[in-house]
DNA sequence: ATTTATGCAAATCGTTTGCAAACCT
DNA sequence: AGGTTTGCAAACGATTTGCATAAAT
């Protein structure tokens, strides 16, 4: 309940709260995925295993993989998958305190975060939602992402 | 320069176009194509691999993947790749005539297809836009998905 | 001491590709 | 014939998983 609450909360606190998470899932907050998360808190963008691993090669590849889905399974981090060859993962908009849409570079896979006016945002949501219901589909969320060329593959 | 110019193109109007831009790339327009073609033209959402196996069970797995490349490269079809396992085709928006939206669900991977009253499709693009090109991003397309349960799975 | 996480190597599985036969024109 | 597409089987590569060791409580 408390995660999300302050829209940018405290470095310390968000660790408390990703452990609080993880219990919920019988999970413990270990060393590694700490590692994880505050790679992630310090990240501007989604990012890659590789991109992980470049920075942190004391950590194993599959650990990342297993640790990343037992955060995503958590509500910790989410998991983003574009047409690239790699996922990505950032942090859950609960632990950034802010709704935000994506960016993504269809040359180099690159993914950068945006945030629409709330007046924006719901407009679109009231409309598509709307039309969901009517056809029987439960939204649980949605994604609006512009795909281009970022500036440095222009 | 023909396609899409008119909202609903006769049936046999869409085969002549892809022929066209199958051309413009030193493409023909073979049988197998125009199969895969005339099926997404007859299916109101994005088909998988397995599910154009299942209707064409005479067409052989690789090719079905490679001439769907060809297609994408050719602009003809659209792929969309969800969470899910298997990469999902549809014909592009200057085939179909109207731009439109997903609702993809989470539980089983379908995706159907949406619109967006045009005022809030142009609300949207223009405050996503402006943001992208301030951060020297350039637009080329997006996507407004909705992530949900679909109403066989709810 | 028991349970859980880690790291290595091997397995998985959607997708891609090499190559020889079948098809055009 | 000359070039292209097809189908089969093998290769690829991101992700997952089995299993033995290392932590942690």
């Amino acid at each position: 309940m408390a995660a999300g609450t302050s829209p940018d909360s405290a470095p310390g606190e968000v660790h408390a709260e990703v452990a609080a998470r993880l219990a919920t899932v019988g999970q413990s907050y270990t060393a590694n995925r700490s590692s994880l998360v505050e790679l992630m808190v310090h990240s501007d963008q989604p990012l890659s295993i590789p991109e992980v691993l470049e920075r942190h090669p004391e950590l194993a590849q599959s650990s990342v993989y297993r640790n990343l889905a037992v955060l995503e399974e958590a509500g910790v981090v989410l998991r983003i998958v574009t047409g690239d060859e790699f996922a990505r993962f950032e942090l859950a908009e609960a632990f950034t305190g802010h709704h935000h849409h994506h960016l993504i570079c269809s040359q180099c896979g690159s993914v950068e975060d945006v945030t629409l006016p709330p007046s924006v945002e719901a407009i679109v949501v009231r409309e598509l939602e709307g039309q969901a219901r009517r056809r029987g589909f439960e939204p649980r969320g949605h994604q609006v992402d512009l795909i281009g060329h970022c500036a440095d593959c222009r």
